[in-house]
DNA sequence: TAGGCCATCTGGTCCT
DNA sequence: AGGACCAGATGGCCTA
């Protein structure tokens, strides 16, 4: 059902690779059809959807002799002849005109894309969480950034401790369940029921599906429950000298002040740990050492055939995955350390969707 | 099969 | 005129 983009003319492919934009494009190279060969390539002309073979060259001509005529309003009546200069009549030499513009227009749109993507690369290098072969999303990659300074804004301004689970809560606020499963799979620490029951009083949301107090549910409908709970507790990362945390840092929605503002869902506190970042740069002793088996199923979810899951490690990045605490980069008072294991649940709410 | 995510094309708008 | 930016539309791929 592949529409061709140029219809009659045969002269795109000597036209394009005049631009030079065919050897800019690493999909050409290999076979695949071009870009500009695939995809709809739709016009909407006046609310229709109508592909550039059906505008040939000649349909093209004649659409302008068309309206150069009368224009029929929606309802059939004639409407006021349009005003203004005449459109110029879409001679052939205009035609390749405007679709070497086009070509050209599109290749550079298709570069500033990919630009932005690299940025969007560049962001979640430096996230919490980051995995070459596991990568957020880039709606999930752009809300984390937020959290994150939000997050850092909090520890420098209120010298709230980044260990604490109200700097996860705030990694984790309006993330998809998903993405927030996978911020608490890097960030393992230990279970406060008592924390989500207050998360659920304090902002009005189904907490952990109603089922607040339980250290292990996993309520969401559609979501794949992870197996979290047959997780050795050998297995499980802990922040050494972590504390039972206190409940003392408000959802950023209504309960603390010089937050930023948020707009979407609340998400409570779903795991939380000290691990702080997935890398995949791992030295042996490391990845030894910080292994969780179970993060590879939190990244699962976000996978796709661009993001192509784990396979043998499970890990995000693979069992040679290290976990790294990024955080320090930013001569945050800090002092992680991975050598005390305490077993820890994660724990899902049906409010994390987004 | 529906939904999520993505890449791409496209026309419009603004700016230089 | 041309480039940058944007938003809408569309189809492909993948997972649940």
């Amino acid at each position: 059902m592949m529409t061709k983009p140029f219809g009659k003319s045969g002269d795109v492919s000597e036209l394009v690779s005049s631009l030079g934009w065919l050897e800019e494009d690493g999909s050409s190279q290999d076979g695949e059809e071009s870009p500009e060969m695939r995809g709809h390539h739709g016009l909407t002309v006046g609310g229709r959807i109508r592909s550039c073979a059906e505008l040939g060259s000649e349909d093209m001509e004649e659409e302008e002799e068309e309206e150069d005529d009368e224009e029929i309003g929606p309802n059939g009546e004639n409407a006021p002849k349009r005003r203004g200069p005449k459109k110029k009549k879409m001679t052939k030499a205009r035609q390749e005109r405007f679709r070497a513009r086009r070509i050209k227009a599109n290749a550079r749109e298709r570069s500033r894309m990919h630009g932005l993507n690299d940025a969007l690369d560049n962001l979640r290098r430096v996230m919490p969480c980051y995995s070459k072969t596991q990568k957020l999303s880039k709606i999930e990659t752009l809300r984390l950034a937020r959290n994150y300074i939000w997050a850092l804004s909090e520890v420098l301004e209120s010298g709230q401790s980044p260990e604490s689970h109200g700097f996860v809560e705030m990694l984790c606020k309006g993330l998809s369940q998903p993405t927030s499963n996978l911020v608490a799979g890097c960030l393992q620490l230990g279970p406060s029921p008592v924390m989500l029951n207050k998360v659920e009083d304090k902002c009005g949301g189904s907490g952990v599906g109603g089922q607040a107090g339980h250290t292990l549910s996993y309520p969401s409908p559609g979501l794949p429950s992870p197996p979290y709970g047959s997780l050795e507790a050998s297995h499980l990362l802990h922040m050494k000298g972590f504390k039972a945390p206190v409940y003392d840092n408000p959802s950023p929605n209504e309960c603390s002040s010089g937050t930023p503002p948020y707009d979407g869902p609340l998400t409570p506190p779903l795991s939380i740990s000290g691990n702080f970042a997935l890398k995949q740069e791992a030295s042996p002793h490391e990845s030894e050492r910080n292994y969780t088996p179970h993060s590879g199923h939190h990244a699962h979810y976000l996978s796709s055939h661009h993001y192509p899951s784990s396979t043998a490690g499970g890990l995000p990045g693979g069992p040679q995955g290290h976990l790294l605490f990024q955080a320090s980069r930013y001569e945050l008072p800090l002092d992680v350390a991975f050598d005390s294991f305490t077993p820890s649940h994660l724990v899902t709410s049906q409010m994390g969707t987004i």
